[in-house]
DNA sequence: CCGACAACCTGACGGC
DNA sequence: TGCCGTCAGGTTGTCG
């Protein structure tokens, strides 16, 4: 389920029950997921203490005090089950700390992986290196934006879900901040005013937080044995609704790119 | 540079 | 009931 503000979700459900604690266990339940798991991974993590915990995009990371990070991510499927009654069938890694407290890794899909860096090296793990500036941080602006998408002749939505351009943007949310800017999903991303990409960058940040706090409600949940971590899809405007009224008084249309589809409204969200 | 497509993998759902 | 096709939040690579 996993977008950027799953992922934020995650981790602040994950820092109460992780961070200041020790590892009592970590266990891999097979070798890879989409990648390998790293070899070393239980032997480096077990008996460390999780010192704080954070997120790069759609990447979490969880800082020890033996200077490692490991990094998890979600994949298409992956979700972190709390104090878990028993397991289930694709939890890939078991944890237990000191104090008791148990987490499993399960992701059915396996789209997901795991990784172990040095916490010093962070940046220069290559799927961050390359990486645009976080939708929610300082660096993403109307302004930042005209510079990145300068030239571009691809649409938009491709140019928001590009991690290069801007990073932890998936399918829903693209959608959804295309459809609040009122900007067409196959507008030329080099063409678009400055006035309007401060509509979308504005649009971008609103649909994020908005998400986050939906999420932050449902920590509850989250820590629960058989706690999901929903979508709170209720709130989607357009996504998923294809056929279904916008506010406008329009419909929302579906189209599929690339294997992808994209959901929008023609009256609203006019070039 | 751009778009299309395939690959990775399982599960949910609808139609028949 | 069950079989089959379709679709799903992501990422990476190839090909024209």
């Amino acid at each position: 389920m996993p977008e950027l503000p799953e992922v934020e979700t995650t981790v602040r459900g994950l820092t109460p029950v992780l961070a200041g604690q020790r590892l009592a266990t970590v266990e891999p339940r097979r070798a890879d997921l989409r990648k390998a798991i790293p070899p070393d991974l239980r032997q480096r993590m077990q008996g460390a203490v999780v010192t704080a915990l954070g997120r790069r995009a759609k990447y979490g990371l969880v800082d020890t005090d033996r200077g490692d990070t490991m990094v998890f991510h979600l994949g298409m499927s992956g979700r972190w089950r709390v104090d878990p009654a028993e397991p289930l069938a694709h939890d890939h890694l078991l944890i237990e700390t000191e104090a008791g407290r148990r987490l499993a890794l399960n992701d059915p899909r396996r789209f997901g992986f795991l990784d172990l860096l040095r916490t010093d090296a962070v940046d220069a793990y290559p799927p961050f290196a390359a990486m645009g500036p976080e939708p929610l941080g300082p660096d993403f602006t109307a302004a930042y934006l005209l510079d990145a998408l300068a030239g571009r002749a691809a649409p938009i939505k491709a140019m928001l879900l590009d991690q290069r351009i801007v990073a932890g943007l998936g399918n829903i949310y693209v959608c959804e901040a295309l459809h609040m800017a009122r900007i067409a999903p196959s507008r030329e991303a080099g063409r678009i005013s400055l006035p309007r990409l401060e509509r979308l960058a504005e649009a971008v940040r609103a649909v994020l937080v908005s998400a986050i706090e939906a999420g932050g409600s449902t920590l509850r949940d989250f820590a629960a044995p058989d706690g999901e971590l929903g979508y709170f899809s209720k709130q989607f405007l357009v996504y998923g609704r294809e056929g279904e009224p916008c506010a406008c008084g329009g419909a929302v249309k579906r189209r599929a790119e690339s294997g992808r589809s994209t959901f929008w409204c023609p009256r609203c969200q006019r070039s």
